[in-house]
DNA sequence: CCCATCTGAGACACAACTGTCTCATCAGTG
DNA sequence: CACTGATGAGACAGTTGTGTCTCAGATGGG
């Protein structure tokens, strides 16, 4: 039986997310599969990088579609853009050390694309009045990215509960982000 | 006239903030020295970043001590803390970047007592009645750090005006952590 | 049982980076 | 002007990681 790649990856995350320039061998030996499997199942350490990028962006970029970012309530799309998100915050505490590794077109551009989505969901946030205006919709944006990183690596560390990560990223975030009730 | 340690220091910072793997060679270009001099001034890669290192956490620390943050209201003693850190976010962003890619005792232990007192402030905070209780102190901590790195990230690549950024980082911040007026 | 296929272990050359060296050049000083 | 000290440029070996290869062993199907 061919060796699950998508195992490989899975566990290629996990090294890289802590460590972004792990050598082959110690992501092989997390894999549980030798550097010679390795490389016969990825053309070399950068198309590895690559396609866990990829493959990251891709979970991402449905994590938003699952969301429906773009429906309803700005709040209430967060919250479901938080439960999309958490399961993936690894990932993307991975995509956060790799962007500043590696200067990938392709990687970069589709990040973009991705923040851009998001921004834009603060922006309707704005425009609808749930959102404080005073803080640019880019800063909110890069603020919840930043904190998903952030709770990837606090949970990977053990520094927080994966069953609290949710609620701790929703409520501190949305309590920074949304208009107070009264002043 | 020996070269200006402190300056090498600082460009080493920039550039390993962006590429914390870039090369001596990079370093000393982008500090304006040659790689000879570079190696006279510091023993070795592993010296410069550790000097690196001791130096932003002593500039943390120093700001740490600045802001009094053991001294009243810490609502107001977060303000004074992130006025104090803000120049420091780009330091941040580097030390955030370097513990995900070594595992230097030192730097890891003294980022830890940082975090402490950070945490310390957060646990006064909730004990005071100004922060929310129902998230952990270890988490407002963590969320605050890596907030401030993102600003630095977000500063260097020109996404987030710096003259903005203390404002942006207070509101959103303090937004989230502190208790609700009513709800 | 035999065979095809895949895997792991190791050897190998190659590239990149590091640390050290030498030597020529330049600036400041007496 | 001569001299001292520091710097830059380049050469050099040593180390580390990469990519490729070969070969032996295991695994599963016919």
């Amino acid at each position: 039986m061919a060796i699950d790649r998508d195992s490989v990856l899975n566990a290629a995350v996990g090294v890289l997310s802590r460590q972004p320039n792990a050598a082959m061998d110690e992501i092989a030996r997390a894999a549980g599969v030798s550097r010679a499997t390795l490389h016969r199942l990825f053309p070399g350490r950068d198309a590895l990088v690559r396609e866990v990028g990829a493959l990251a962006l891709r979970r991402f970029a449905q994590a938003l579609d699952d969301a429906r970012i773009d429906e309803g309530d700005a709040v209430a799309a967060v919250r479901r853009l938080v439960d999309a998100v958490i399961p993936l915050s690894q990932l993307c505490a991975f995509l956060t050390g790799e962007s500043k590794l590696y200067e990938d077109t392709g990687i970069n551009e589709a990040w973009d694309r991705l923040d851009a989505r998001v921004r834009a969901l603060f922006l309707r946030g704005q425009q609808e009045g749930a959102f404080r205006i005073e803080l640019p919709a880019a800063w909110l944006s890069e603020a919840f990215l930043d904190l998903v990183a952030g709770v990837g690596w606090a949970v990977q560390d053990g520094r927080l509960a994966p069953r609290d990560s949710a609620h701790a990223l929703a409520e501190l975030f949305l309590g920074g982000a949304t208009r107070r009730p009264a002043p």
